[in-house]
DNA sequence: GCCAACGTTGGC
DNA sequence: GCCAACGTTGGC
């Protein structure tokens, strides 16, 4: 079987919900949650090894967090068939649910985040999904070039240390 | 807390 | 199939 090219993403989640911190102590974590069908199909072309930006949303700042991987490909959302979730779809059935998730395994916590303006103020990512106004697609590609430079910004904040 | 920018639902 | 009403996301 031809090996698929790794793909790049990026994924948001509120750190009161899961941070990148809750995830560097849990190891791998089912992306529990989505109810958007685009951010759902996206989660559906997924690959283990694919690299995601893991993003912090609503929070102070917001903006990319670190980086984590796809360690299992995509599978039904148990949370969808529970009643007591808040995640519950009355309407999903058990023989053709609704909606997928993918597990994802920690790969780096950024020394300090890179902020939403310093993605939006940096030339070089232009184009990139985030950081367009009224973006609210939690689960989203990113091209090669955007992930890469994106990892370049938060090793030389790093640096700047 | 506000509200713009969506996405979903349901009446018609 | 249209679209108004409603709900959610997420920056600010």
């Amino acid at each position: 079987m031809a090996k698929r090219a790794t793909k790049l993403w990026l994924m948001k989640s509120e750190p009161g919900t899961y941070s990148i911190d809750d995830l560097e102590r849990d190891g791998t974590e089912p992306w529990e949650g989505v109810r958007n069908y685009q951010a759902r199909n996206f989660m559906r072309e997924m690959a283990a090894g694919d690299l995601v930006v893991f993003y912090h949303s609503n929070a102070k700042p917001p903006g990319a967090a670190g980086v984590c991987r796809i360690c299992r490909e995509a599978y039904p959302d148990d949370t969808q068939f529970d009643k007591k979730s808040k995640y519950y779809d009355a309407k999903s059935k058990k023989e053709d649910p609704r909606w997928s998730l993918v597990d994802v395994e920690f790969v780096e916590k950024f020394e300090e985040p890179v902020s939403l303006q310093a993605l939006k103020d940096d030339s070089a990512l232009e184009g990139m999904l985030v950081t367009q106004k009224g973006s609210r697609l939690s689960v989203q590609p990113v091209e090669k070039k955007h992930f890469n430079r994106v990892l370049k910004m938060a090793d030389a904040k790093t640096k700047l240390r």
